[in-house]
DNA sequence: ATGAAAGCGCTAACAC
DNA sequence: GTGTTAGCGCTTTCAT
């Protein structure tokens, strides 16, 4: 707007200054090993003088590559947020950049999506357990590459990583039987999610082979103050079970402060799991008994898909497992 | 790569596909009251057939704007991650989208700094008191817009949008001398931060007022478990003081669980406070007492000095307020 | 209201 | 090793 010369430096404005030819200068900043040393200097003086930057959305024009990766997450979420960290990190490693668009309900998924078509993005991550499957669909495609996070709904429909939910569940209910639970619950996040439905799964099979039941109740969000209020319908039934599984730490955190705000003592009374390993779930006030999520591991799965030409485009499913991560919660001591 | 037709869909296709001029189809995607709605229907019709999104690389080159803003943003912090959700989603509303500079360390920015300017965002948004000033120096400049987030240090350097922290400081510092402290100690997060030196500045003259001394004692960093050593080294001392200041919500509530940890009673032995208003210090274990920041007023001034041209560009300094929130952690009853 | 044509700032053949 | 040339897919005058 207000002629700001420096600003608006391009490699022809260098190549001027150098007294070479445009293709020169920009060969300098692509693929410098094409062009004689003593040029490289003029140029990368010239440019220094002018202040010139090259232009990565000219670049980006020419060749089909932007270097950006794009994230479809949820806002308010503890567990996407380290996620997030975890690929912005690794991307910055690999010169890429992270495009975010956070949604905040569902509805909020479509519009994001659209916009993500137009930027032309080298990779989609597509996370959040409740995206719905029409939005799955829309985006099946190879290119860009779409990858779904910990989403395993997405299962057939996109290429997949996530943690072993399952598994994880089975191992985290096993854990409270062999901790003395004989009476168990479950509190969900939102049922309709694929993660809780699946982690559900897992608990109640593993509680099943000990003949216990395991009833689910649905806390109707993913975060703490979900968590906080189930506590109390909790207690508000006749006894409590001797176990209470959250479907992700957020809300465990809540499920053991509501607990312990309705008078009972967490792991004395009952013991409380949850599912993330998130950094909160170790403060000491909790030391929740959870599943860690590799994270670093499927995020680097994650970009090994979206970008390794090896990776056959079709229904890869890659599940990792967790890691069972024993806390206070469950550590009672029994007669 | 592998010809998917459907992937590389241009203005000119849907032009051929419709009948029309590749200038018409482009003015029904970007300003359709120029052009006839019959002609506009013919068009979207074609475009829709063959799967046409208007490319916003192509876009930006033309028209020397991307949509897109930059965060440049510690990589592991609560209270960054909270404020960059609540930027993402405004700037959604607004059709624009974030694009995420995370760095762990300082050394990092440098490469961020790089990268941001290559860009070509329409806006920046400087975050992290640890930024240094070289950094902070060389971001100085109208076009992009750079705007220093909760930077204290950047007054002078950057257009600045900041919470309060002195008067904050100052009134948590008032606070706690209501609540009847005598002694206190202030637990910086990193000295070199400049929202840490001033929340200490602010703490230290409110308590002089009183004729309560204030050391100072650094974390050494921003994180929970910082907070959870440091209390080990106040316990270490002979006796304690009455009234314990983190200077970050983050952590005081290591330091709550360490003091605890140590056999203290919050706020029974000691009193401790934060500062930043996380979701976590609500939480029911804590109920951290803190000045609480107003992240929506703070991320809305921002963008208004990004974008409104009528803001200045000149050395614009925006210090909103935060609010005591008092939490059961100075909550004392006293004989 | 629509079309023709000229770039935006780069990359990548292709010449020399 | 370097210059020339032709686009990438749009936006935007300028004609008509």
């Amino acid at each position: 707007m207000d002629g700001q010369p420096a600003a608006r430096v391009t490699s022809h404005d260098v190549a001027a200054e150098a007294g070479v030819s445009q293709a020169t200068v920009a060969r300098v900043f692509s693929s410098p090993e094409k062009v004689a040393l003593a040029t490289q200097e003029q140029v990368r003086e010239a440019a220094a003088r002018l202040g010139y930057v090259p232009n990565a959305i000219a670049r980006s024009l020419k060749s089909q590559r932007t270097d950006v990766v794009g994230a479809v997450v949820p806002a308010r979420s503890e567990y996407w947020q380290n996620v997030l960290t975890a690929f912005s990190r690794r991307l910055a490693e690999q010169g890429k950049q992270l495009l975010l668009f956070s949604f905040v309900d569902a509805d909020h998924v479509e519009s994001a999506l659209d916009s993500v078509e137009q930027y032309r993005l080298d990779g989609l991550v597509l996370a959040s357990s409740t995206i719905r499957l029409e939005h799955l669909v829309r985006m099946q495609r190879p290119n860009p590459r779409v990858v779904a996070f910990n989403q395993p709904a997405a299962s057939g429909l996109l290429p997949l990583v996530t943690v072993d939910n399952e598994a994880g569940a089975r191992d985290l209910a096993e854990h409270i039987v062999a901790r003395g639970a004989r009476t168990a619950a479950f509190v969900g996040t939102v049922a309709t999610a694929s993660t809780d439905q699946i982690r559900y799964r897992g608990a109640a099979a593993a509680l099943a082979d000990h003949q216990i039941a395991c009833p689910y109740l649905e806390a109707g969000a993913f975060n703490y103050d979900a968590g906080y209020k189930a506590a109390a319908r909790i207690l508000d039934g006749d006894g409590h079970p001797d176990a209470v599984m959250g479907g992700s730490d957020e809300l465990a955190l809540g499920l053991i402060d509501g607990l312990r705000t309705g008078g009972l003592d967490v792991p004395g009374d009952v013991l409380v799991t949850g599912f993330d390993g998130l950094p909160q779930a170790s403060w000491a006030g909790y030391d929740l008994t959870t599943l860690v999520q590799p994270i670093e591991v499927l995020v680097d799965e994650t970009l090994a898909i979206l970008f390794d030409s090896a990776a056959a485009v079709a229904n890869i499913e890659r599940i990792v497992p967790g890691t069972l991560r024993e806390g206070k919660t469950t550590r009672r001591d029994r007669g």
